[in-house]
DNA sequence: CACGATTGCTTTGGATACATTAATTTGATA
DNA sequence: TATCAAATTAATGTATCCAAAGCAATCGTG
């Protein structure tokens, strides 16, 4: 059963990055009541969650405003990710991977096989892998069994483009898409061979590097707007749509 | 001017600390409201936070209580603290220091140097330290200018005992104190002459290892209790207090 | 004509009242 | 006597109302 509160978080998360709520713009309670349909109550909780979070600022003495996001700030938050996930791996990898997430990376690594073994990789095909991303990666984490690590990832998901699981790109040519697939696909099978042969400094530095292929990949879809603040919008029509 | 939530959370944050507010106790809102003299509007608002920073859980379908810490859920968060402030030594390192940070670094080095010059560590020695290490950290992190790495960090610091600022304890004897100061004070040193060298790597790990003077003073005040929830009472009558 | 102050309007923060949902207790039946 | 169901109670979620704090605009004065 879904509150108003959580709905109303959902719903302004999604306007920041579909770029209805543009970047700078000033959030006042009341037009935003007006617009979702709901009092002002649940929609101030919403804006100090999502202050919380770092998708918005205070704007002057009073009220919010969203936040600007560069292509930078992304890949700074791919890069934090890569620290945290990075320190995942490494614990895992020291206190012994255990039976259950042996199989679990087991099934992702032949499942990225299984999806890549294709002719063209088609829209379909990178949404496929990413759901398959993002149960390696929250598999490691969960497993390190670190609170405190859980805690700061998850906060970090919460910023544009972040989360693991966010690398089905709607990349221009195909084969872009298939080297970062490959790579991502090559850099998972390393990282769970590393987990498995208890290399706790091999799988940290792996993971970090990892990393790099999410941030290579923003790059490249925002080339042109390097230096440009506010890139969200444009990256989000690029980000496949992965309902369900 | 401070608002009434901004000082519920205060309040509440630090009657969690020190005991008053046992690990596993159901928070309702209606009574704590009472108890603070204030409506139940600022006190909702401040539970939300509260378990977003990750000191509340959710108490069944209804309502929050009260996290448990153990001595591992302290030291976890101190080594997740070690591996982003790792980071940001790195970035600094890859970047070249500012004029501006290697000044505030040989700042604190020299004062720690000059505040450990003394026949015995008192109390006051290692609340001053605290001080000094506090702002030797925050300049660090605050240069790598990245903002989802400062958010990341703000978030742990709020987690018992996992702020840099957490290093001034009540050891029992006086050696203790001044090994765990002295140790501290020579990583300064060497982290202050990575960063200057553009040592990234280098920077980097002695950060990490770095975090490790704050989780053994923790093992070593919690020895007694090592396998018990809710160590954060006992720690924190054993936290000199920084008032100021 | 310009600058400042006062007044009015907009907006946020807090409290209270109301509705809705979960838990507990009591009663009835097996 | 135990278990299940229904009803009552308690606590949460939402809306509205009230007060206080900014911001703006207009009017007055220098």
């Amino acid at each position: 059963m879904s509150t108003q509160l959580d709905e109303v978080l959902v719903v302004i998360r999604e306007q920041i990055l579909n770029g209805e709520l543009k970047a700078g713009e000033r959030l006042a309670e009341i037009p935003l009541a007006d617009r979702l349909g709901v009092s002002r109550t649940p929609v101030r909780h919403a804006l100090t969650l999502l202050q919380a979070e770092g998708l918005l600022g205070t704007a002057g003495a009073r009220g919010y405003e969203v936040k600007r996001f560069s292509v930078n700030d992304i890949t700074d938050a791919i890069e934090v990710r890569g620290a945290l996930e990075g320190l995942a791996a490494r614990t895992v990898a020291e206190h012994g991977i255990t039976r259950r997430l042996r199989n679990t990376l087991d099934e992702c690594v032949a499942g990225g096989d299984a999806i890549l073994d294709v002719d063209t990789i088609t829209s379909d095909v990178d949404t496929a892998f990413a759901k398959l991303n993002a149960r390696f990666h929250n598999a490691i984490v969960e497993e390190a069994g670190n609170a405190a690590l859980s805690n700061a990832i998850s906060l970090n998901d919460k910023l544009p483009f972040a989360a693991a699981a966010s690398v089905a790109w709607e990349f221009t040519t195909e084969l872009q898409r298939r080297r970062m697939l490959l790579r991502a696909q090559i850099e998972h099978s390393l990282i769970r061979d590393a987990l498995v042969a208890g290399q706790g400094a091999r799988a940290e530095s792996l993971m970090k590097e990892h990393a790099h292929v999410a941030m290579d990949a923003v790059r490249v879809l925002a080339r042109e707007h390097a230096d440009s603040d506010d890139v969200v919008p444009e990256l989000s029509v690029r980000l496949r749509s992965r309902a369900g």
